[in-house]
DNA sequence: TTGTAGGCGTTATCAA
DNA sequence: TTGATAACGCCTACAA
């Protein structure tokens, strides 16, 4: 507890630089706000010197107490997950700076709970928008509550968008899922493939659906028949693309390509090539998603699909810190084939 | 401007909670802040009964205002540049939630101004701690400011921590550099190499300059010739390390291996001698520094250098959190080598 | 155990 | 153009 300073301009606030200057608070707080309201020359520059000399750095918390809402963006991730995110993070931070927003940053680490947590201590924070970030998997019980918390939320003048996520009753910025999986897998299909493996993300998000779904549009538009035993789930690690590859071939050893949906599990698949003697793309044609980092760099270079990270951030952040987003809308991001070089016509046997 | 509300009841602050549970503000108060002042259990349940259903919220502006100093870290970077940021964002937020700390995330992108900028908004919003993280160019007047500003927030009680950062009076948490570079180095050395090239970091970089101390190290340590022409500085980015490449090998045609002082620059030392028909490790052998993901998946997998993100991130956050770095202290976590597949004897010609 | 009242740093209203 | 002064929402001596 600070000693009981009834004295005003012990502290380096407001009441000692007006007091310095010699003039009232209220000039104090009018030149310093850069406010409308007219103050002499001359006390302006008594003010701003004396603000400059006592180094004097406004008190947010006093000023938001009677602003209400701050310029302050939560960032709520469901769950951080390796990938492009570094680059999501700071396009976030990029866009939010050009409005003149901070960024406040939390994890939930795919606890639900822990989500609800963070939702409290932004608004506790009287954060003045909310972005939901990444995918979280269905529950009903969790959605209605999350609904909940976030109405209230919004009923206090708060604004909330949803980034790469699905299924929230708010403005969301989502990638094109479907289109991207549908033009990788015509893409296969297109060069003469059509015994393809896909290895999905996790079903429990509805990103992996849609890209199952893009897929199977990509097989009806060439009237071929899809087969679910060329289908398994994965977890977007390099690890089940391994698995994944090896039990695909032990179904289906007809298989002359597949379509993992991340870039980590695309290289999974690239190591059971290897270990089975498989050169890429001559024996294997392979497709990533994502075209992360490692897209590039792997040999031969991955072919992949694009993911609009940036584009994401910018968009949603734009539109609370904009206050665009009145209306609930959605925009959909597209996500194009980046072709390198691990596809190659199916060998003809 | 909230229309002027003598009346206490209508928002959803702490006023409403108390009128609805029939109790004066303190009582309301001491329960709902889990205070050690004894309140009588009837009235307990009844003031949390009213929370509950009146979702109140406390508003950490208000709070803080009484209290001070709040419970955030700044995190600012000098700049957001890839590697293995995000796992250091992750361990950053892990360990500061892990306190019940929340993260204020900022990035001034190189510009020495917008760092002044953040500095001041984490003053203003009067965040408990700061880390400054990530390398800074050295430059005097920079320098001084920098050391001018921070010690007026330590002043008023800021906590303030250097990560993987040089030259601040302050507690400092960094990898090793020195010692990386001198294990990629040795183990060169040790493999019969002695004509190496090494492709450094940005020079203005403290962490560059002690890299390079290290590799000098190592030669001395193995009583071999250090020779300048063989060592080119690069932006840590892959083109400079294949331009690097082909610089080198024109100056030092009997060059048998490279040291590039991050992983994109190994890959693009990989790109430079793919193209020139060699070998890796055969006729070039080549050490990598981060262990970042693409090191893994390059073919052949790339021996490198570990960098200690999350160890770096764990003592920052928790140095200020816990306030420990009571005296300034300057803990050195380890970087090792890993060993993978990119390193073999010269070949004998 | 409970309540009253003053203070935290700013902004905004209303007189002067 | 300037200056008192009342909010803002909460915490905490201090008094009852």
């Amino acid at each position: 507890m600070p000693a009981k300073r009834s004295n005003p301009a012990d502290g380096s606030g407001l009441a000692a630089v007006a007091q310095r200057a010699g003039v009232s608070l209220a000039t104090a707080s009018r030149v310093l706000t850069g406010s409308t309201h007219r103050v002499s020359r001359d006390l302006r520059e008594r003010v701003l010197h004396a603000a400059e000399s006592l180094d004097y750095v406004p008190n947010a918390s006093a000023r938001s107490l009677s602003a209400g809402m701050r310029k302050i963006v939560g960032v709520l991730f469901h769950d951080m997950v390796d990938g492009r995110g570094y680059e999501h993070i700071r396009a976030l931070e990029t866009e939010a700076d050009r409005a003149g927003w901070l960024i406040m940053l939390a994890n939930a680490g795919g606890d639900f709970e822990k989500e609800f947590h963070y939702l409290r201590a932004f608004r506790a924070e009287r954060v003045g928008a909310i972005i939901l970030s990444g995918s979280a998997p269905y529950d009903d019980d969790y959605r209605a509550r999350l609904n909940r918390e976030l109405a209230a939320y919004v009923k206090h003048g708060g604004r909330v968008v949803a980034c790469a996520r699905h299924g929230i009753p708010f403005s969301e910025f989502v990638p094109d899922n479907f289109g991207g999986a549908r033009s990788a897998v015509e893409h296969l299909l297109s060069r003469g493939h059509r015994r393809i493996g896909i290895i999905t993300g996790p079903r429990a998000i509805a990103g992996s659906l849609d890209r199952i779904d893009g897929a199977k549009k990509a097989f009806e538009s060439y009237d071929t028949p899809w087969d679910d035993a060329l289908v398994i789930e994965g977890d977007a690690q390099s690890s089940s693309g391994r698995c994944g590859c090896e039990r695909l071939f032990s179904r289906a050893p007809d298989m002359t390509a597949i379509f993992a949906m991340s870039d980590d599990m695309a290289f999974g698949v690239y190591e059971a090539a290897t270990a089975r003697g498989l050169q890429i793309p001559g024996d294997l044609s392979v497709i990533g998603y994502n075209d992360s980092a490692i897209a590039r760099v792997l040999s031969p270079p991955l072919t992949t699909v694009s993911y609009p990270t940036v584009e994401l951030a910018r968009g949603a952040v734009e539109a609370c810190v904009d206050d665009l987003a009145t209306e609930r809308m959605r925009v959909v991001f597209p996500s194009g084939l980046v072709i390198r070089e691990s596809v190659a016509p199916p060998r003809t046997r």
